[in-house]
RNA sequence: GCUCAGAUGGUGGAACUGGUAGACACGCAGGACUUAAAAUCCUGUGCCCUCAACAGGCGUGCGGGUUCGAUUCCCGCUCUGAGUACCA
């Protein structure tokens, strides 16, 4: 029979289904491999085919670990919570859970299409009870928890509390708010019981605090910092602006040392790991106390934070950030009023037009001074929107001599500006040099860049005005979301505290409501639900954000149906992490930063065994949209005809560019007909072709329905079929890189795949495969191939694959080969890329049915590659100008008197002797004249 | 501005530690089969010069360098894409 791909692929996709062929157990003799896809977010549109990219690389690999006698752990789920449902729910008031059920479903449909091996059995839905208890279950943990900076590690709340008891806050190294009290043990004790549980809420790691928060008027949320792109949520495009509300928040910041110290220690793409730095934005520098000025000493100071301590004696004024909480108390009567127009003014530019407008200096002075701790000079204070009230103190010393933003201040308002390093060059911009030694600068003149540091360090410490400090970027992430579709947090509050509901009660289950919109007193969704209450108070209405439930979820693969622990210890123990993660770089400083936080607080409560959870990380590129267009003539009134010219020629005419839909174009030649039926007005169209055909034009853009070049995997499968979908996903390039998509070249895979299949069968299709015993020449393509794709998977190379497999099986055509000691083991090689024809040929072969997948992958033997002859490419200066055969066993010294007798080569030497000739073994000879 | 990634035929791309640049595939051209088309198969295909062959010249974004030899290493630049943005 030909290549019935629809048959075949249908029968085994419903054979590894039936016979759960894919189930990965708990416990094997075989080492574990964990491989582990970006689980998708359910969305009405399903799978186009940039989606499965990613899907395909690691199926591939999954697949290649099982032949490689790898125990492999496969798994796929929905990251089902979000707020494309819920927005749908408010345009239909239909509930989420229906639209995303039925998302799912086409999802699963898609999927299961594709031929993937995944293990079904584990799937997990983040918007489901039985997973979301576990996400309540661990935000719980982290409320009990707080972080114990001495130990480098969370702890339970009760060591604290016990601390406090026993010390009081003596001793205790915590990251926590700022306003935490000192006390001592009595006073602790003494406390009303609603002061401890205020107190203990500053050290807990989810923890309910008054922060400024990005608030979308429009999606009636709060969203975390990654959410938001200048100035626009990134789902919607909605305008974000700052607003000061409750909220719970995470921690995340006690980790900030060990995320970033841990990225050295994970094999991820470089890019993403400094992504992932510059978002902890660690900088090491030192705080120091500027006094006031004002009359008498009142132990009043201006805390900044400064990675160049050593400039101090530079600092000719101090800026603060206009909202700093000092400015009313430091301004003067007399600047007053220039004080509060400049507030005014920042306060009427939007966040964007800050950020757009870097270079206009502005900014207005206090009236106030500070002195300089070191040397006691007077400093004027200052206040400029360049400064930020978020970062570090929000005051800055300004060495105008060596930062250009304090050098554009001090010209722009006459401050003097002093230079403090020998070689410095202030002429006409800041110099932030380190080199040279210092001047100007009071007891480290002359020293170098270290010494000056240590020295300014040292000093600052010894008098109590400053010390070494780190600072970062990062913020603690909010955690509260005043939507409906997200886990509820398992809160109620007694007497204005928040308080935990009891383990017994989770999961605290979602209510019902009439619609999703806030209640007509502004409080969130849930704020509707009838009923919905605690025994003992008021349930939080704000539920978790979209990431809670992704930074877990990894560990429910593991064991996804246990109902008394998230996982339990024994697969926690087995699996520990995952051995190759793959997935888009768009999710570096969301979910994957947020996942390693959750995975080292579970590490350090021993509910898991790894400090790093992926252990190697692999971005696909992006797909991109190609779009097709068409030509529109313009008659001479200007108007729009229904002639159409071709692509080729639209220089001589006046057209207009029109979207088309890429389904209809085939190497960007328009199927005419199909054209006419694409839309009513098209029917009677005409067209100037050249050659006889209808060329489009092209351009890459974003793949989207709008623009008409979507391209549904349905389509190509029906058409195709999943394996050459499969293997012409790996062809187009490398995985990592972005590409548009182009379904140009995808006859290519399609006609590989019928040749493979035609190696198996004779001129008139039946199957007839040889017991012959195979060539030198055949074993020789198979060992190739078996080193090549061993090769070409390990460094996930997969578009080499598919060209080897094609070289393959155009040599093993070329001799006519159909002998089953190479075609078997051939088809198990192939079969991680293309499982369908694999899993048939492999029945065909009379192997019992499905067992492939179990296959051993076959060993290679680098004998069948040994040559006893080379082509020796010989070339005269660096060119090559011919090839000569000679044997490998020749050595160095042999070979180059054998070249130099030929015939040919003395042509191109034109009788002069060589000065030199360089013989590489095996490689090339070539001749210096 | 800063950080990172990249630039190879008409197109997607290959060349793994410096050693025959353009594998494989698409497209295109020619041919076979066919009444014809589709499908299939065969041949050719980096550019320039040449009727053609032979031969030759030029070629991996640009300019230099190291080397017997550079797509690969080093220095400088241009362009494209991504991330980030007054971070003190």
């Amino acid at each position: 029979m030909d290549y019935q791909f629809k048959d075949i692929e249908q029968k085994w996709q419903q054979f590894w289904a039936d016979k759960k062929t894919f189930k990965a157990e708990n416990n094997s003799a075989k080492p574990k491999y964990y491989v582990l896809d970006m689980f998708p977010y359910p969305s009405g549109a399903g799978l186009h085919v940039g989606h499965p990219l990613g899907y395909i690389a690691s199926d591939i690999f999954a697949r290649y670990k099982r032949l490689k006698g790898f125990n492999v752990l496969h798994p796929m789920g929905y990251d089902s919570f979000g707020l494309p449902a819920e927005q749908y729910a408010i345009q239909t008031g239909q509930h989420p859970s229906i639209t995303t059920e039925a998302n799912i479903a086409t999802y699963r449909r898609q999927l299961d299409q594709i031929g993937f091996s995944f293990d079904w059995s584990r799937e997990v839905r983040t918007s489901s009870p039985d997973y979301y208890k576990w996400t309540q279950w661990i935000f719980m943990q982290l409320f009990n928890s707080w972080y114990n900076k001495s130990a480098e590690k969370a702890e339970s709340i009760e060591t604290l509390v016990q601390h406090f008891e026993k010390s009081g806050s003596k001793g205790i190294n915590a990251v926590a708010d700022e306003d935490i009290l000192t006390f001592t043990a009595d006073e602790w004790k003494a406390f009303p019981d609603a002061v401890k549980q205020e107190e203990l809420l500053k050290y807990r790691l989810t923890y309910l605090r008054e922060s400024t928060v990005n608030w979308c008027p429009a999606l009636g949320t709060v969203l975390a910092n990654d959410e938001v792109k200048d100035g626009f949520s990134e789902r919607g495009g909605y305008p974000v602006e700052q607003k000061k509300m409750m909220q719970w928040s995470m921690r995340i910041t006690a980790y900030a040392e060990r995320l970033l110290q841990g990225l050295d220690t994970i094999d991820w793409p470089e890019p993403l790991r400094e992504m992932q730095r510059n978002w902890i934005g660690k900088s090491v520098g030192a705080s120091v106390k500027f006094p006031l000025a004002t009359g008498e000493d009142r132990g009043e100071y201006i805390e900044v934070f400064t990675t160049r301590v050593d400039t101090i004696f530079g600092v000719t004024f101090l800026v603060i950030a206009p909202e700093h909480e000092l400015v009313n108390a430091l301004t003067t009567p007399e600047q007053q009023a220039e004080i509060d127009a400049y507030i005014a003014q920042t306060k009427k530019k939007s966040e964007l037009d800050r950020m757009a407008d870097t270079k206009t200096v502005s900014g207005a002075f206090t009236g106030s001074y500070v002195l300089n701790p070191l040397n006691g000079e007077r400093i004027p204070i200052w206040i400029a929107d360049y400064v930020l009230a978020g970062y570090g103190t929000g005051a800055v010393m300004a060495v105008p001599s060596g930062d250009q933003r304090d050098y554009l201040f001090a010209k722009h308002f006459n401050l003097p500006i002093v230079p403090i390093i020998d070689i410095q060059n202030i002429e006409t911009e800041a110099d932030p040099t380190k080199e040279g030694k210092y001047i100007n600068s009071d007891f480290i003149n002359g020293l170098s860049y270290k010494e000056a540091t240590a020295a300014v360090v040292a000093k600052l410490e010894s008098i109590g005005a400053g010390k070494a400090k780190v600072n970062f970027r990062m913020r603690d992430a909010i955690f509260g979301r005043q939507r409906y579709w997200g886990e509820p947090v398992p809160v109620y509050f007694k007497d204005g505290l928040p308080n935990l509901i009891s383990e017994a009660e989770l999961p605290l289950l979602l209510p019902e409501i009439d619609k999703y919109l806030p209640t007509e007193t502004g409080e969130p969704p849930l704020g509707r639900a009838t009923g919905w209450k605690h025994t003992e108070g008021e349930y939080e209405l704000s539920t978790m954000p979209g990431w809670a439930g992704s930074s877990w979820y990894w560990y429910r693969y593991m064991d996804a149906h246990n109902e008394a622990e998230f996982a339990s210890k024994q697969a926690i123990e087995y699996w520990k992490d995952v051995d190759l993660y793959i997935g888009g770089s768009e999710h570096a400083t969301g979910h994957l930063l947020y996942s390693r936080f959750w995975n080292k607080f579970l590490k350090d409560i021993g509910k898991v065994v790894e400090e790093e959870p992926f252990k190697k990380l692999i971005n696909q590129g992006m797909i991109q949209g190609r779009s097709n267009f068409v030509y529109r003539l313009i008659d001479d009134e200007g108007r729009g005809t229904n002639t159409f010219v071709s692509h080729g020629l639209i220089k001589d005419y006046k057209t207009s560019p029109l979207h088309v839909d890429v389904n209809i174009v085939e190497n960007d030649t328009l199927n005419l007909e199909k054209f006419k039926k694409f839309r009513p007005e098209f029917e009677t169209a005409e067209f100037i072709l050249e050659g006889g055909k209808y060329i489009c034009g092209v351009e890459v853009e974003k793949m989207s329905k709008s623009k008409f070049n979507v391209v549904n995997p349905d389509d190509i499968i029906e058409r195709y079929g999943a394996d050459t979908l499969r293997m012409y996903e790996m062809f187009l390039g490398p995985l990592e890189q972005s590409k548009p998509w182009n379904t140009n070249g995808i006859e290519g895979v399609f006609k590989f795949l019928r040749k493979f299949w035609r190696l198996f069968h004779d001129a008139d299709w039946n199957f007839n495969v040889s017991n012959e015993a195979p060539t030198k020449a055949e074993l020789k393509s198979l060992h190739k191939i078996i080193r090549k794709v061993e090769e070409d998977i390990e460094r996930f190379s997969f578009n080499t694959s598919v060209s080897s497999f094609m070289i393959a099986v155009n040599e093993l055509t070329d001799l006519k080969c159909n002998k089953r000691a190479i075609l078997q083991d051939l088809t198990i090689v192939l079969s991680a890329y293309a499982p369908h024809i694999c899993e048939e040929l492999w029945a065909l072969l009379g192997n019992p049915d499905g067992t492939l997948s179990y296959a051993a992958y076959p060993v290679f033997n680098p004998d069948y590659l040994v040559e006893d002859e080379f082509a020796y490419p010989i070339s005269v200066n660096g060119k090559t100008k011919l090839n000569l055969n000679i044997s490998l066993s020749l050595e160095p010294k042999q070979i180059e008197e054998f070249v130099l007798a030929n015939a040919d080569v003395q042509k191109y030497l034109e009788g002069k002797t060589p000065k030199k000739v360089i013989v590489v073994k095996g490689r090339i000879v070539n001749l210096v004249v």
